[in-house]
RNA sequence: GGUCGCGUAGCUCAGCUGGAUAGAGCAUCUGCCUUCUAAGCAGACGGUCAUAGGUUCGAAUCCUAUCGCGAUCACCA
């Protein structure tokens, strides 16, 4: 295979070089400005000529001049250039596109960067194990899931993990519902997917907790305290809705019994640790399934319920460094105010673990049990602030890892009617998610009749792939701090910028490999290449390098629109030019060299994403 | 109020470290299937890039201020 120099630092020092020798000014290189030839115009490439006018006394046009004949007479891949006001157009030779494409046409790890020898590990998901899985955990699990496979791609190591929230007073009403409300009832015995049937219970929870408190309400006491604490001109609704909370922490008889259930889950308590096991697990059962439809898995699991007591030698630790500091009543804390982040409290005054500490103790466990290098937290924006302490106090502590800490933020996921409320029952499940993509793909297959003359499996491995694409490409093309807004109607349709349509290039090359015969041939006397060839070249090269930064800023959906693009200008190619009655054997050669490299290139930056490509559809 | 993020076409989004006349998709309208899969292609319509200053040969992009939206500022996780 031959090494082809690229093409992008090869040019930058031949204008660096020609500045040099025509104007007798230093220009780095690197700074030179190197961009795809816009369409409208002729050439490969485009140097902006701009930033040498003040070294060379003269006008743009005359410098582009100038050092379109110097790259002509220096460089071999440069054949013709032209000038339009400060912009040099260089046209890059035809052997050199030839070249690239022999050399890479058939290599399925175009675009892979060999190893580096880093570790580094990705946490996502991280659900509460007290209800099924939604619309943002989708999200999340989508970003997750896509930077691991980028940072495969880039030459890491990658260990993909989450952290599961066993604990709490959350799990504890969905149990205690179970417990009084039950009657015994199962998944099986209901007919449920198991994780939507503890949902239910968490559901059920907070239906008594609010039949409860809409009759306190009306009680002396209830009167009394609204009498007491509210504010001027409050009305009781409005009051007794802010008031929620206290009520369930100081009155409330359900409150009262989850939180003896939580003390007795910490006590070690028996019968309630069975419980505890028994639903989870249903819960597990449930995610399971889901992740496993989503196609995404993880290689290591924390459970809070191990790691909500570490982090206390790390206090320990940092108390004895002076990183941390002890308060009259004997909490733990730390001093951030000069990064401009506060003070935080790191262990309580009976000595119990915060959230915080947590996660100092959980990282220190990941790195002894991996020996990571980085970890990245897919974690959305509402906890920017969190994160920021998270990696300040893990840097203070002089952690080994601590300055390769990222948190790939990501907005909120709205709907076209506003945000998802759980207590307005706008949440969209993602099993329902799933099925209803799943079940219009299904309507357009069997509308298109093209998988007519497969089996069924064939067919639903099929409407899957096709199903799940959609629904992925459509929300890992956002860029992930962006707040989105996920249209449920938008996110079923299968043309236009979507995942289908992406896959339909890719299907449309296998169609013509399978009709081809010999896909291999001799092209070097190919000469003229289109446009529209060319385009996509300059695209196809571009790719390793699109790997590398969209890893290096956390961000799939430079994948997303790569892909897009990409497909986009092979469908017009496709629509301009025949493939198999090219105009003559060397182009034909050429064209099926070229999509089978484009097909290629799909189906690996398609699976960065998450996203698996169909033989046909 | 402090801090952070966002603001681009009717809607959903691109626009890389500043570069040519700001791009796609959806929606609406119009063409193109006896030719490699029409989930496609082409065209029309649609913009004061929130606003005002500044830096620059050049600003949607960088800086400042203002406005709007959101998040956060818990001994919850």
């Amino acid at each position: 295979m031959t090494t082809i120099a690229n093409i992008f630092t090869s040019l930058q020092m031949g204008v660096a070089n020609a500045v040099k020798s025509l104007y007798a000014t230093h220009f780095p290189a690197e700074k030179v400005t190197i961009s795809p030839t816009r369409k409208e115009f002729v050439g490969d490439y485009t140097v902006v000529v701009f930033p040498f006018s003040k070294a060379a006394k003269k006008k743009p046009e005359a410098i582009g001049e100038d050092l379109g004949n110097y790259l002509k007479d220096h460089l071999a891949e440069v054949t013709d250039f032209n000038v339009i006001k400060g912009f040099l157009n260089l046209v890059i030779s035809d052997e050199y596109w030839k070249n690239f494409l022999l050399a890479n046409s058939e290599n399925d790890s175009y675009g892979k960067q060999p190893s580096n020898g880093k570790k580094v590990m990705v946490e996502y998901s991280s659900p509460n194990t007290n209800k099924p899985l939604h619309l943002g955990h989708i999200r999340n699990i989508l970003l997750g899931w896509s930077s691991a496979q980028l940072f495969e791609a880039a030459g890491y190591e990658v260990i993909k993990t989450q952290i599961v929230n066993d604990r709490g007073i959350a799990v504890c009403k969905s149990m205690l519902a179970w417990q009084k409300f039950g009657e015994g009832a199962t998944p099986e015995s209901e007919g449920m997917k198991s994780d939507h049937f503890v949902g239910k219970y968490y559901v059920l929870f907070d239906q008594k907790l609010r039949a409860e408190y809409e009759i306190w309400q009306k009680t002396e006491k209830g009167k009394a305290v609204y009498a007491e604490k509210h504010k001027e001109a409050q009305e009781p609704v409005a009051f007794f809705k802010s008031y929620k909370n206290t009520y369930f922490n100081e009155y409330s008889e359900l409150g009262k019994e989850a939180r003896e259930m939580l003390l007795a889950w910490e006590a070690n308590n028996p019968a309630v640790r069975a419980l505890w096991k028994k639903m989870n697990q249903w819960v597990y059962e449930g995610f399971g399934a889901t992740y496993e439809k989503l196609g995404v898995h993880f290689d290591k699991n924390y459970y809070e319920s191990d790691t909500y007591i570490l982090g206390k030698e790390t206090v320990e630790k940092g108390l004895a460094q002076g990183i941390f500091y002890e308060k009259e009543d004997g909490s733990t804390w730390i001093d951030l105010t000069d990064a401009k982040l506060d003070h935080k409290i790191v262990l309580r005054a009976d000595g119990t673990s915060v959230y915080l500490t947590q996660d100092l103790g959980t990282a220190q466990l990941r790195y002894q049990d991996f020996g990571v290098d980085s970890m990245i937290y897919v974690v959305g924006d509402e906890q920017n602030y969190h994160f920021k302490v998270l990696f300040e106090s893990l840097k203070r502590l002089g952690e080994p890892y601590a300055d390769a800490l990222y948190h790939l933020s990501y907005g909120m996921v709205d709907l076209p009617t506003g945000k998802m409320k759980s207590r307005e029952g706008t949440v969209v499940d993602a099993d329902d998610l799933i099925a209803e993509v799943m079940s219009e793909a299904r309507k357009n297959v069997e509308q298109r009749g093209e998988l007519a003359e497969l089996a069924e499996a064939a067919r639903v491995e099929i409407i899957r792939k096709i199903a799940l694409a959609a629904l992925k490409f459509f929300i890992v093309k956002v860029q992930p701090q962006k707040r989105m807004v996920f249209n449920p109607k938008e996110s079923v349709d299968m043309q236009g910028q979507t995942g289908p349509y992406v896959q339909n290039a890719y299907v449309r090359i296998q169609s013509i490999l399978r009709k081809a015969g010999e896909t291999q041939g001799d092209f070097s006397t190919y000469a003229r290449l289109q446009d529209l060839e060319k385009d996509l070249l300059t695209k196809l090269y571009a790719y390793p390098d699109l790997v590398k930064t969209a890893a290096d800023n956390l961000d799939p959906s430079e994948i997303a629109n790569y892909c897009y693009d990409l497909a986009k200008s092979f469908h017009k190619f496709y629509h301009d030019h025949s493939i198999l009655r090219a105009e003559s054997e060397a182009a034909k050669y050429f064209r099926l060299a070229l999509s089978k490299m484009i097909a290629q290139v799909l189906e690996s930056a398609m699976l960065l994403l998450g996203i698996e490509m169909p033989e046909r559809m």
